[in-house]
DNA sequence: CGCTGACTTGAATTCGCTCAACGCGTGTGG
DNA sequence: CCACACGCGTTGAGCGAATTCAAGTCAGCG
């Protein structure tokens, strides 16, 4: 965990400056923005908010791919959603976290104090229109989810899992129409899937192995997976 | 279907006025805002968009209840949201309607031509804070019932949807502490809180039984609940 | 009074879960 | 270098909750 003080043409050098919330400021604004914020790494498997805290951090991701999720009583897991790098972190405007967010490969973040950042979001109205348009989209990503979630079988949940996988993980480097992203490496487990999908890890496991034998699949390794019949696992997404 | 256009001191009469997202908005602002929108009556069972359609309209709730819902390849649906009076409707800054809405009950609502709403929004930026805020607690509630879909049996959901629906129902007239919103009448029908639930209308028809065998609730009627032992749901909602 | 649609109840089936054993790659210590 | 343990994933058998399929009930209404 190290913390470093933005330097002062930070923002400018960002990754992500053209597609984060951050993008539609001009110089003056994100010069002031970055005088609030900290970029922090993350080790996979770290932990940075926790469900039912009380929200002191938002967060831009950078680098890498976390977990928003939360537990039942009974000790079971519900993942709720994976960010992305560009993706915004957090509860503005809200007294507690809903939800716990762990770093499921090494990350880097881009972190404000909660209070920081409300402050400064009042008063630039860009900023805050982009947080608005990715909370929006952000909602509409949930419901659909929420529809796997209700209504699909296990094939149908698993194939899913990997076509939204495979659209999500290549948003950088989208190597033509044809060959986009069908080769790529999980940033979660098997468990971790199962807990995105409502699912046992046994029924994941077994669903694979059937893609697999299908030849829908290919698995090079526990953490790899290449898609060879794009078409078809659509079909089976139905 | 009627359509008025509003009044010009319509939006001081409304009886959402201090909830819903122009709360914020001063006199001269509510009053352009009232050139905007129109007051539409639904009937109950009535259409106001359709999933995938041009989003062409967004809305306020003023009385009443409606569902956002979407349905798979296959014909089965997913009920993906109840809205209830104050609560905002529609997808602004965006092209398409991600979700059908339908109304429930009888309603009444303000409706807006998205161009023009997306506009009034922009140059304001009170009321775009207020819908910022709104759709981040939408999405808190959204993401909780993802728990819901993916993690709980069929005796824990319903219990569930049977507190959530006597707390928002309530909303309006709270009638002490004790005795709020205990009895009420569903909005929905059992098909469709079947399609809330991600469950078959069968699963909860039976989990009602069980739940009036065990003397949990009383079931007057069809569409009339009362719940006789609060903290039993709430242990049977896990 | 019988018809219709919504709901309930019952029986059989099935899909995914639970429980348990096993395999495999990795790291560690002798 | 091998032996071993450990974590993670896979596979199998049996079970059970929820679905499916099929009757039956009930309220409202012409």
């Amino acid at each position: 965990m190290t913390e470093i003080p933005a330097a002062v043409d930070f923002c400018a050098a960002c990754a992500i400056r053209n597609r984060a919330i951050c993008a539609d400021l001009d110089t003056s604004e994100i010069n002031l923005l970055n005088g609030l914020g900290r970029r922090r790494h993350l080790k996979a498997g770290e932990q940075l908010l926790w469900e039912g805290d009380e929200a002191v951090l938002v967060a831009n991701v950078i680098e890498g791919v976390l977990k928003l999720s939360c537990g039942t009583a009974d000790g079971k897991e519900q993942i709720l959603g994976i960010v992305y790098p560009s993706d915004f972190l957090g509860r503005p405007f809200g007294e507690t976290t809903p939800y716990g967010v762990e770093a499921l490969t090494d990350a880097y973040v881009c972190v404000f104090q909660r209070a920081d950042f409300d402050r400064f979001a009042r008063e630039h109205p860009r900023l805050e229109h982009k947080l608005l348009e990715r909370t929006l989209a952000e909602l509409d990503r949930t419901r659909r989810w929420m529809l796997l979630l209700g209504r699909m079988n296990a094939e149908q949940k698993v194939a899913t899992f990997l076509l939204e996988m495979a659209e999500r993980l290549d948003a950088g480097g989208c190597a033509g129409p044809g060959k986009r992203g069908e080769q790529f490496t999980l940033p979660l487990s098997r468990q971790q899937i199962a807990d995105v999908l409502g699912l046992t890890i046994e029924t994941v496991s077994r669903q694979f192995t059937r893609f697999k034998a299908d030849g829908l699949i290919d698995l090079p390794s526990r953490r790899e997976v290449t898609i060879l019949e794009h078409a078809a696992l659509e079909d089976r997404a139905a």
